[in-house]
DNA sequence: CGATTCGGAATGAACGTTCATTCCTTTTTA
DNA sequence: TAAAAAGGAATGAACGTTCATTCCGAATCG
């Protein structure tokens, strides 16, 4: 196994465990087994479990960040671009339930908090820019409710989050047409 | 210090370490140290830290529906209905910060998927059934918008939880206004 | 009524387990 | 064959839980 293959084996293993059983459910013997690696092997590779899990988190990110520009285009109207972003979302969450459950375990964590408050403030270049430049172009063009971002924020990721949990617990099948209701439903809630 | 008393001690301080360091971050031994009780006292008021847990989750959920009952009348028109369960649910936990967090930490671990399949599939009689009932109504009426149950709970609670953690976190200042132009969005969400 | 006994509540040191991390040996690579 | 990588047993810290002991107020006795 090359060096490459062998750093991503750990990283997908750790999102398997991590996904399925929490951080305190995924202790680093059982991932380097899973990885097929033994447990030192991994120090290769991350300092430690902390910045493993941080890592995996920023590659999450990134991956998402790819997939949603790809359906983006900035000549349609505003309210299509909101339901291509929103559906684009909900698809990839649908689609990669670990990474889902991934990000839910990390955002109710200690690391989730900080990242958190970039996300909000504005601080993090990576981040949820493409959502922050839409909504923050909405309010100024008068097209959303005036409201503080954090709360239009909340008024779409919240649901989307929800809907997203419940689906991939079992509590409702999503298709096509419902993911399409619940995003119209978002807009409904934050557009003036 | 009366029995009672020291049940309730125990009780404080298992809320006050979990709310604010998960519950990876309130061990026993803090706990006892926090309610001025030794670690072997807690073990004769509770049978193991998964029930002091869950008992405290049940005390908090009991609180809660309480205090919204009060608020709430049936001979109001649905929206106002609406409107005085949301901006109250929203109040109890802005003014309550160290339950609210407890009851994040606790829906955001194992614990919380078995409660939260019971809340949705209505098994669970204690629970958020004012509001299953009124959501219940909304559809049949047609006055809210005709998809499953769910994904109205989601359009309500995503952001109505999202909004009280923000505020907590220091994220956002919730005022009077703010609470029901928030709720109000949530009512454009899910109204037909 | 004061002294003594008694029972259960409280205690916290000790135990066994689990985990992240380290360290030294073995294997692979160049 | 020398250097780098991998392996996994060893380590020590942290945790939930137990249990032999202490403590204290009530009951009993002389």
């Amino acid at each position: 196994m090359s060096k490459i293959d062998k750093r991503d084996e750990i990283v997908r293993a750790a999102l398997e465990l991590i996904a399925e059983n929490g951080f305190h459910g995924a202790p680093m013997a059982m991932i380097a087994s899973r990885a097929n690696v033994g447990a030192g092997t991994i120090y290769r590779y991350f300092e430690n479990k902390d910045v493993l899990i941080t890592e995996l988190y920023r590659d999450i990110e990134e991956n998402i960040m790819a997939a949603l520009q790809e359906k983006y285009s900035v000549g349609e109207p505003f309210r299509e671009r909101f339901l291509h972003l929103g559906t684009g979302l909900l698809h990839h969450f649908i689609h990669n339930p670990l990474v889902f459950r991934y990000l839910e375990q990390f955002h109710n964590s200690p690391y989730g908090v900080a990242s958190r408050r970039d996300k909000i403030l504005g601080t993090a270049t990576s981040d949820c820019n493409v959502f922050r430049e839409l909504f923050q172009l909405g309010i100024t063009q008068q097209i959303l409710k005036d409201l503080p971002l954090v709360i239009l924020f909340a008024l779409f990721f919240g649901p989307v989050l929800s809907v997203a949990r419940d689906h991939i617990l079992g509590f409702v099948e999503l298709d096509e047409a419902l993911i399409h209701h619940t995003i119209e439903a978002c807009w409904d809630g934050i557009k003036r």
